[in-house]
DNA sequence: TTTTGATCTTGATATTTATCAATTAATCAG
DNA sequence: CTGATTAATTGATAAATATCAAGATCAAAA
């Protein structure tokens, strides 16, 4: 794996204050690929090897059973996936695809485990973010259990609002794919977008503009307890 | 705290391996406290200032939005509940209360992120515990988002049957929770039910006897990426 | 550009799930 | 044991969501 690399990995909380003979140990270990789009990365069920580290593109990780899929995250640079698995040292609990062009850093499982055994530092990071992945596992929980379908894209429309800071942005992914994260069918997701044009929602292909973000406010209820990130 | 319940909580896989010393400190700083049964231990939203062990009892772990309420989990003695709230240093997301009288031990968080810091054996424990849960609240998310209501319910029968080796047992709860905890109604679990009973299913006051496992399997398609304790 | 294929939308309909109301069954305190 | 309370069931109805089919829109490839 080519030292170019290895920065943007480093400033990742994960391993930004490990040992730096640790972290190079585990660097030389690794493989870097770039994928095309639409490459199933990992399957659920299958033995985790490696964990995954997306350094460019994006990846898609999602469920099936009894025929139906639905989408259960999107990991975006530069973060890692599937670290539960590698922990554990257990199956994938779900599946994985790159949504474009992505390059992956692959390290192998028996490394990190390894590491941690050993680096403070890696270990006490590694808590952080399974903490973290944890607490938002148990926000999407609540947002499916408390909430209706409208009452989540509402949220959802409102959390990207928070987080592009204006009331005016573009749907960050297709609209087939949001429907599935948010537990819905495309059909629906449709017509949900109309049932909340009363409350100021406007939706044109992918552009979505709030004009009363109070009203939308009201009627989606959001919460620092599932919408937030952290608080 | 008494030594007396030490020996229970040192089994605990969060506490086994770590130093003598540790663990006594810990211990010295907590408090044990019998509640009553339905009593309100922590609300969501609230700072997390201790970690809790049941000892005895159980413990309901639910959450509520917009006058709606949903429970998330049962907590079992001998068990911790909301340490990645501890560990984070964020506020609960879940709210816990006695469903019998129960013993719980309370350790301060601080003391608790303060000697993971610097054990080892510790920090490790915690990695394993979160990871564990980490991939428990996937699993119940793949439930919600792939399966209906019926499909779920005759799932929770067979994950039942597993645990407990029979095809004749008693449901460990309410059915007001059980349905709570499904993601239904009363009235719909009901009705669940009854529609099961094609399959073999009886179930008479909390009595549940499964005539032909092999049928119910074939309706509720049980997969060990969803419904296994972990594999 | 045109074609091709996919996504998106819309309407009609079916299914699932929730709500409301009433009754029955079970539990518990006195 | 008995009344009072809560849980559970049942039926009727409403609301939410899914499915199916068709057309419209969009985007990639020839």
């Amino acid at each position: 794996m080519p030292e170019s690399e290895f920065p943007e990995i480093r400033n990742l909380h994960l391993f930004a204050d490990m040992a730096n003979a640790n972290f190079t140990a585990l660097m030389r270990a690794s493989y870097v690929q770039t994928f095309p789009p639409q490459i199933e990365l990992i399957t659920e069920g299958e033995r985790s090897d490696f964990l995954h580290v997306v350094v460019s593109g994006s990846v898609e990780l999602f469920s099936a059973w009894n025929g139906r899929e639905t989408s259960m995250t999107t990991v975006e640079p530069v973060s890692t996936f599937i670290l539960a698995a590698t922990i554990k040292d257990a199956p994938y609990l779900m599946s994985a695809r790159t949504l474009e062009k992505s390059r992956i850093v692959l390290i192998p499982s028996q490394d990190v485990r390894g590491i941690f055994a050993s680096d403070a530092h890696f270990a006490r990071a590694i808590i952080t973010e399974l903490a973290q992945r944890y607490r938002t596992s148990i926000r999407i929980t609540k947002d499916l259990k408390l909430r209706s379908g409208l009452e989540r894209l509402a949220n959802y429309l409102l959390r990207i609002q928070q987080s592009v800071g204006r009331d005016e942005f573009d749907l960050p992914m297709e609209k087939r794919r949001l429907a599935s994260l948010l537990g819905m069918t495309p059909e629906n997701l449709s017509r949900a977008i109309k049932n909340l044009q009363p409350y100021g929602v406007t939706i044109n292909g992918a552009h979505v503009t709030l004009h009363d973000r109070a009203d939308l406010e009201r009627f989606a209820k959001p919460s620092p307890l599932i919408d937030a990130d952290d608080a």
